[in-house]
DNA sequence: GTCATTATGTTATAATATTGCATTTGGCAA
DNA sequence: TTGCCAAATGCAATATTATAACATAATGAC
């Protein structure tokens, strides 16, 4: 994906979260909008804790976790948000209302976070899997790695 | 595995290790030993607080974190242990002193991990992230699902 | 033996996450 | 409208996982 395209991803998520919601009739109440704005706006994936404190800054007081963690449960379980258990953050998901098969690429260097969806490799991993008797959840797998632009500074220095 | 062959590694675990540190003039102290013994006795992967309980009850004193912490990041460091961090917790390496393309197949239900080692998926990998542009680092996947006696009895139910 | 290195002990604290219960809000039926 | 229920939020306490910092002890090289 180009910069630009991800820009855009950034951008539109909040819209498309809401959209979403409406169709299904999730309730986009204010604390969960505020979060969504948070959460639009970084660049690379955020910890409950950034994003606490983000929150206690807008809203002027200091917000305990509970608040924020329930708002992250609602979004991952909606399909919304994706937690990344490697690393304890939670990543916007780039495919909003789509089937999930494919993979978080995790950047070593800047954290970001790129969702790639491939069904080949849903069907490689069960295979594979299958071969020692084990059936796999539907899962998005967490790889690490250095993105494109991080590959090519490392590469350059 | 058979079940037959997973007591064999598991019983087997601590000699190997044993052998490597030898091999490699790796001090195997006593209370690397502990931990070694309690780690090759678990059915399952342990977490951290687990194993500072079982050591705090064979020393007949509280042990303190940072004793384990310490003496897992040793195992691992020389891989001899991996860390499961989707769940926070250590498993035997079963292919000590092995190169590592793989996987580690978490159960569900059980608890239980087994290892797998797979050029083919890490080749597989690796050519599915570089069309996203990254280069993902050498690493061992986390695949979550349901081992074989587990997925029987979930039919059977 | 001296010294440097490695390993362990100990205390405190950081970072991440959940439980339990009180209060408020929003939707809906009588 | 009113009353009610369920969902959402506020809040305090606590649980769980992990590390920092510094002191002491054991080991190995010379
Ligand atoms: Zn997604
Ligand atoms: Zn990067
Ligand atoms: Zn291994
Ligand atoms: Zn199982």
């Amino acid at each position: 994906m180009s910069a630009t395209a991800a820009k855009r991803g950034q951008k539109n998520w909040p819209k498309q979260v809401e959209a979403v919601c409406v169709r299904q009739g999730l309730q986009l109440t204010p604390l969960r909008r505020r979060v969504l704005s948070i959460l639009g706006e970084s660049a690379a994936p955020l910890g409950a804790y950034a994003i606490i404190d983000r929150l206690s800054k807008i809203e002027g007081k200091q917000i305990a976790p509970p608040t924020v963690y329930r708002t992250l449960e609602f979004f991952a379980e909606n399909g919304f948000l994706h937690k990344i258990e490697s690393r304890n953050v939670f990543a916007r998901c780039e495919h909003v209302g789509h089937a999930h098969y494919g993979a978080l690429l995790l950047c070593e260097t800047c954290g970001r976070s790129e969702e790639i969806e491939d069904e080949a490799l849903d069907e490689f991993l069960k295979r594979t899997a299958a071969r020692a008797g084990f059936a796999l959840q539907p899962q998005m797998l967490e790889l690490q790695g250095l993105c494109k632009s991080c590959a090519a500074a490392a590469r350059g220095a």
